[in-house]
DNA sequence: ATATCGATTATCT
DNA sequence: GATAATCGATATG
């Protein structure tokens, strides 16, 4: 007879708002530490919604202006206003007439950068990523990579679209969107060029987390600490 | 496993 | 009018 002296590991402990200073900085030095951080939708609890959270695995460092690569490349327009605001925000844009994507502004007010976010590892809420992605429990939990893997994808599997996220504050708990860190070990980051762009390819501004499943594309590029 | 292609719309030239 | 920080389906090895 075991004594039930270990409890299962919790998938994810106590988690930490991320402070406003940590993406007031150069996008890759961002984009690299995002790694093993998590995103948290707060649960709707008068839908029925759970809690949904997810382990960041993959992204990649968008410059500003300087970047052809970048949304930030056009000017400070309309759309693009969140990425020439303070650090820490939501900027979400919709793309290819089917599909939002998630990045979060760094460096300064005036100075545009982001990291886009491009996989999740699921960790809480899986049903209700599943249901948002309209695919089955057994679908969902046979292949995660269905769920989170993907901008287009994990974007959906949390909910996220321009008209409800664009502009909202990362670093508050308060948020139904934000972003957080709980103890979970450093863990080795490879690098590689961004994909789906067709400028400035050659860059390594993809970051992603080594050996990790949720990964999407290529996942076997150079090593990097 | 990789390759190609259509969907569908906000944004910019 | 063209393009896009993508996805899912289909074809083929």
């Amino acid at each position: 007879m075991t004594p039930v002296s270990a409890r299962p590991d919790p998938a994810v402990g106590n988690i930490r708002p991320l402070p406003r200073a940590f993406f007031a900085r150069d996008p890759r030095r961002v984009a690299r530490e995002i790694l093993g951080k998590l995103l948290v939708r707060e649960g709707d609890v008068r839908q029925g919604d759970m809690h949904r959270v997810g382990r960041v695995v993959e992204v990649e460092a968008y410059l500003g202006e300087k970047d052809p690569a970048a949304h930030a490349a056009a000017g400070n327009t309309e759309r693009t206003r969140v990425l020439f605001g303070p650090p820490g925000y939501a900027y979400v844009y919709f793309i290819y007439g089917n599909h939002y994507c998630l990045n979060v502004s760094c460096e300064r007010e005036g100075k545009a950068g982001s990291v886009l976010f491009r996989a999740l590892e699921p960790l809480l809420g899986i049903e209700s990523m599943a249901h948002a992605r309209k695919l089955s429990r057994i679908e969902a939990l046979g292949d995660p990579r269905r769920l989170t893997s993907g901008p287009g994808r994990l974007a959906e599997a949390f909910g996220i679209t321009r008209a409800r996220d664009n502009g909202s504050d990362l670093t508050s708990s308060q948020s139904s969107l934000w972003l957080g860190e709980d103890n979970f070990a450093d863990a080795a980051v490879r690098v590689s060029p961004r994909i789906g762009i067709t400028k400035a390819t050659a860059n390594p501004l993809r970051y992603f987390l080594a050996g990790n499943r949720l990964v999407s594309g290529p996942r076997l590029r150079s090593s990097s600490g």
